[in-house]
DNA sequence: AATTATTGATTCATATATGAGTCATTATGC
DNA sequence: GCATAATGACTCATATATGAATCAATAATT
């Protein structure tokens, strides 16, 4: 019996997640670092990067890009400085948009 | 008591995932969708993607890759073709890199 | 102005990710 | 060729993320 019901993901964001997890293993070993080494650095168990690197969705994000930053693979092409600008430009942006939103109808009307 | 020991993320990390939570937000409001309509689309709960545009560093990366991709955020700046172009490119790199890597130290000697 | 939808912030139970450990295999350095 | 380190692939116990539900506050439509 297959398994009940696990979670969906797109094509594109399994490539994704797969692709920053070839980086980082690529990186790592043009670092000749052990992923011992980068796993302790990172605060994490071998285990959990041998899954971040093969691509597992299922990996905090936070654990990831933590890895990620070590190693530098940058997901935002930005480094540390254009990062934080781009950041609360997005936070000024956001204090424009409306506070909440509405949807447009309120039902379908398909009785007619 | 404080709380014994969370995970420690550095500024960088927790800039980039604030910042992919915010570009999400402010997504989905360009497109006046209600947050309960995206999760739903997403199929996760509303908490959780509360959290996601927050930028809670300990969402799975697969919900919110997902999340980002429904709402047209792109990841590495890349579209769909050219993300899974790099993807190849980056497992033929490492089918050339040594498949492991070795320590150049076996330790240190400071004991001179 | 009144009504209603949306959001943010909680709490709690449960599903699940993570750490720790083991084992077999393979590549590396000597 | 030998010794050994690195890796990949598991298992299992436990920490923790997630879903569901609720409530108050606020914004948007009529």
């Amino acid at each position: 019996m297959p398994k009940p019901s696990a979670r969906a993901y797109s094509r594109y964001s399994r490539d994704a997640i797969e692709l920053l997890g070839g980086l980082i293993r690529a990186a790592r070993k043009e670092r000749r670092q052990t992923a011992q080494d980068l796993a302790d650095r990172a605060g994490i168990s071998r285990g959990l990067l041998q899954r971040i690197e093969k691509g597992d969705p299922k990996c905090g994000i936070g654990t990831v890009f933590e890895v990620a930053a070590i190693v530098g693979v940058k997901l935002f092409e930005a480094d540390e400085k254009l990062l934080s600008r781009h950041l609360s430009q997005t936070k000024d942006k956001l204090a424009l948009l409306p506070k909440t939103v509405r949807r447009k109808f309120h039902a379908v009307r398909d009785d007619f």
